[in-house]
DNA sequence: ATGGTAGGGATCCTA
């Protein structure tokens, strides 16, 4: 089963990608952050007729998440369990085949101790408490998203220039990595151990500015966490860098597991 | 410290 990540920025202005992308690769499920666009807007048929099933949470300009899978697409969950009534539509899961599933959109945060970066902070938080409550059934589940956040200095391309700063600081690594020691795997780092060479970073993302992309001023934001029970059954995962480079591309690149 | 780009949709917000 072949479980594949995006934050494709916009399901409207990068649906000729998405098209692509899916005909090339044939994920067998494919979690979409920042699709930006409500669910009755959503266009759904030229991804159903590539022979996916769909489950959406979207809104109006900002944020949504969706899941697209081959297989039926059960017990549908949306908004981050424990946090509240948000109006951000930034969590769905999922079950597929036995496996759950969910696509995460964590917030931003714009710039570190803002008001942005506390609601960060409080949904990690509650991602925790959840995890927690998911790692008790003992299943095989994955956690696929746009986390916002360099889990180390190897995953950001100038470390000492991002210091403390947003995507990077103490305080989020620390509530993210607290979920991921409840006992996940980080999927893309355990199929490529630290000291890949230079060029063949596993970054995620580039930033539209000051030609990131060009000089490869990347980062390493968007993960697969896996439960032990998927995670003893990885077989592969790799980031997608190519699609980053096309004409019109998200600004991240699609992130994949074989699981 | 600033500003660089993109998307949505409204003349600015978010990333």
């Amino acid at each position: 089963m072949k479980i594949a990540t995006w934050n494709i920025n916009s399901i409207r202005a990068r649906m000729e990608h998405l098209l692509v992308w899916l005909r090339e690769t044939n994920p067998d499920v494919v979690l979409l952050q920042e699709t930006k666009v409500t669910d009755d807007q959503f266009p759904t048929e030229p991804i159903e007729d590539l022979g996916y099933n769909l489950a959406v949470h979207g809104q109006k300009s900002y944020n949504g998440v969706a899941i697209l899978s081959k297989s039926p697409i059960e017990d549908i969950t949306m908004g981050l369990p424990g946090n509240g009534d948000d109006s951000q539509a930034r969590y769905i899961e999922a079950v597929i085949h036995n496996v759950r599933v969910a696509s995460i959109y964590v917030p931003n945060g714009q710039e570190v101790r803002s008001e942005k970066f506390q609601y960060k902070l409080n949904f990690l938080d509650h991602l925790y408490n959840h995890v927690k409550q998911l790692l008790t059934y003992e299943e095989a589940f994955v956690l696929g998203g746009d986390y916002n956040i360099a889990f180390t200095d190897q995953d950001v391309y100038d470390p000492e220039h991002r210091r403390e700063r947003i995507l990077c600081s103490t305080p989020e690594r620390e509530a993210l990595r607290k979920t991921l020691y409840l006992g996940l795997t980080d999927g893309l780092r355990a199929m490529h151990p630290l000291g890949t060479p230079k060029g063949q970073e596993l970054y995620t993302w580039w930033d539209y500015r000051a030609g990131s992309w060009q000089n490869n001023q990347g980062f390493r934001i968007d993960h697969l966490l896996l439960s032990p029970q998927a995670a003893d059954r990885l077989q592969g995962a790799d980031v997608d860098r190519d699609v980053r480079g096309q004409e019109k591309a998200s600004d991240h690149a699609p992130v994949w597991c074989e699981v």
